[in-house]
DNA sequence: ACCTCAGCTGACCGACCGTTCAGTTTTGTC
DNA sequence: GACAAAACTGAACGGTCGGTCAGCTGAGGT
């Protein structure tokens, strides 16, 4: 799955595409609106993320030239809530979806993911991990056939840990995946819900699925510990 | 869509019975649980909603029974969560998907929606009221292209109104289906969401789509108010 | 015109969730 | 074995949500 970025804020742009790519997608990015808009129309993207406000030409514009152009490419805009251009106006000008900012990494790729499959028509798939499973969908949890109840919160850390099982991530990237990026609060909350997760799908069943690597992060085994 | 379910207490499977055919599905009710089976395994039904507590022949047999003889019908199963029969063992004799009572008809369903979808592998349909619209997959609601944003309950109301748009339900009904079965609080709950509802989805946009039908309930607007 | 009752509405309360914080335990190094 | 850094963990706090309640409003009947 091919994504285009178009955002002009370096720092948002490089941390979405590192998280994208993380999630197995392939990602281009485009700093301004008519490098956005030359890639759109000449590269073949399976869905563009498109920041409003943009240097060159704005997100309004490069949608409406795509969908004038006959191009229906999905696309998520990014907007920011206290801009004086408005969300509403997104959809209108053909936008498939948009978000506000500030967001989370684990909210965009939601939306991504719902926007690709809704092109594509399918059905979300189940997460596992050896006898751990996960349905993004319902937002439900299984450790074997016992059904485990998380807060939401909670539950977007593990959904996270499982998209990436095997992988140690570190505590600065499980706060930039699942937080806000503006979040600036105490970067222990992560160790917080690591305790929580565990007291609910491991501890209860003689389990050790989120291993801590000290001085690197956590790892979610992926035979589920 | 065809269903059949099978529930010994009358009271229970009466409201079901009638919660679903309210949804669209038609439903053949069995009180017991050779009744049970032997309407599953002659009739043809797209799924089957199945107690586990049943005189006759117990929801876990008839489970095995079905898949033993090779019927895959897709089974959901009712358990109860103080009861000596285990919910881990519902899945294990090849149940799809299982619900402790007691249970909300909402969330039952979403369940029976969700199975029917993952049998057939489709995508769930967002809901319109002329430009009022809802996303039950993602809970998300706009009013024409903003979005609002609802809590878990003022969501399930407003489903529950959506999918009946243009009928008047009672303030029991709505009770009925959209909280617990058992619940037995103040039923003036009902005017205090409809209250929420219109404060988010109406006022703000100079609309009345919730309808209050004085000595009979409330209607949802077709056109969306 | 008044009375009654269904519906409306704002205030309040307890529970739960996300977050913070401080004190403790574990791990690796010298 | 002593020390420092990293991780762990239980308690506490503030905000939000679901539900309760009591007083108000307005429609319909007499």
């Amino acid at each position: 799955m091919k994504l285009l970025l178009v955002e002009d804020d370096r720092k948002i742009a490089v941390g979405v595409k590192r998280g994208l790519e993380a999630e197995g997608f392939t990602v281009d990015v485009a700093f301004d609106g008519l490098d956005g808009l030359w890639l759109a129309t000449e590269g073949s993207y399976d869905l563009i993320v498109l920041d409003i406000m943009l240097p060159g030409r704005n997100g309004y514009q490069i949608c409406g030239d795509l969908r004038k152009a006959d191009d229906w490419t999905p696309i998520l805009m990014l907007t920011a809530k206290d801009g004086d251009l408005d969300e509403a106006e997104a959809l209108d000008t053909g936008a498939d979806d948009y978000l506000t900012k500030p967001f989370s990494f684990v909210v965009l790729t939601a939306r991504v993911r719902a926007l690709l499959r809704r092109a594509a028509g399918q059905e979300p798939d189940p997460l596992t991990a050896g006898d751990l499973r996960i349905d993004p969908g319902q937002r439900r949890v299984w450790r074997g056939s016992d059904e485990v109840s998380l807060t939401a919160r909670q539950f977007d850390v593990l959904e996270f840990l499982m998209r990436r099982a095997g992988q140690v991530l570190s505590k600065g990237e499980i706060l930039d995946g699942v937080w806000s990026y503006d979040f600036d609060g105490d970067p222990n909350i992560v160790e917080v819900y690591i305790r929580r997760l565990r007291t609910r799908i491991d501890e209860p069943f003689d389990r050790r699925s989120i291993q801590t690597v000290r001085g690197a992060g956590y790892r979610l085994a992926v035979d589920g510990g």
